[in-house]
DNA sequence: TCAAACTTTCAATACTTATTGAAAGTTTTA
DNA sequence: TAAAACTTTCAATAAGTATTGAAAGTTTGA
């Protein structure tokens, strides 16, 4: 396989994966190119390179820095903004773990917690049982919740640090 | 809150909660329903309580027995099948992680390594320290897919299996 | 202060994915 | 073996998401 070939299979690649996961095509593939750049790019160059328009390179560019993966640099005796992405593998993984908590996870326990709320005992007995239940779940979520923070924070906790330092 | 409407919020958010992940809506929502119902569920009350039409109610509900997440059940005197959704939350997050590690992370990893035989020598240096960052991201993979696989498979192990008695 | 260089926005449009529903297929019972 | 009960399939269509590109907005340098 050659260099430009292995490159777009590369970025091909990071975008199926993004695909999977409920994140925007382009905007993994725009990280993907990032990831494997050694020069910052402009918007110019990513629009280039992935044959996209300005409007979709400038906004998954932004969301991007919203998500803490890239980062805006300038260069002197340039006028345009170049990017370049966190290069620390395991930086990224902490930041789209972080991003998710606080975007997807908080919101649903919190929507649990109002969900079982319900009067079970004013209700039927069903109502009861899924009272018990939506608790449970929301026990269930919370605990993981808690995991994926305790990893994310690792390096601070003596123990699971010692854990992450065999690993890694 | 009322009973009625509790149930169909958390049938909502759970949908939500999957489309967020990557899941189809509908299948989350069939999820949703099982996991709160006491009693498995005819293809007819899933397509009744959802709203949805039979050969979706039918794909969705093949689909989650497919991923081990629901279980087909007949009942004597009964024609049709009834389904019922797993209700250990644990084995739940277990087999949705089992699943994506064989469907999404081990073709990632077959192509990161085809990617990174790209000959780097005969090649730019450009070449070469792409074919590096990309066995650098294949290592990563490999490390936190095989940190999924431990914990997956933690009560077989008694380090991780005492840890998981603990935060359970 | 102006205009060139650059960035952002957003309505129109294209693309992708999910859903319907009726027809075809299968199983069961009598 | 026939027909009723049930399940599956899939082409047509609807719904949901992403992309474009041109216009509006902003910043910079002379």
């Amino acid at each position: 396989m050659q260099f430009k070939e292995g490159k777009e299979q590369f970025i091909q690649l990071w975008g199926t994966l993004g695909s999977d996961w409920g994140i925007n095509r382009t905007m993994a593939q725009v990280h993907a190119l990032l990831l494997i750049s050694r020069e910052s790019l402009s918007t110019e160059q990513v629009m280039e390179e992935l044959g996209i328009s300005r409007g979709n390179a400038n906004m998954n560019l932004r969301e991007l820095i919203d998500w803490n993966l890239v980062y805006r640099e300038l260069k002197k005796g340039e006028r345009k903004e170049f990017f370049r992405a966190e290069q620390d593998l395991w930086e990224v993984a902490k930041r789209v773990a972080h991003e998710r908590r606080r975007r997807e996870i908080q919101p649903l326990l919190n929507n649990l917690k109002e969900i079982a709320k319900i009067d079970g005992k004013k209700d039927s007995p069903e109502a009861e049982a899924f009272a018990d239940r939506v608790k449970e779940i929301q026990r269930f979520v919370g605990k993981l919740d808690s995991a994926v923070e305790t990893v994310i924070k690792a390096e601070e906790n003596w123990f699971f640090g010692r854990i992450l330092k065999i690993m890694k």
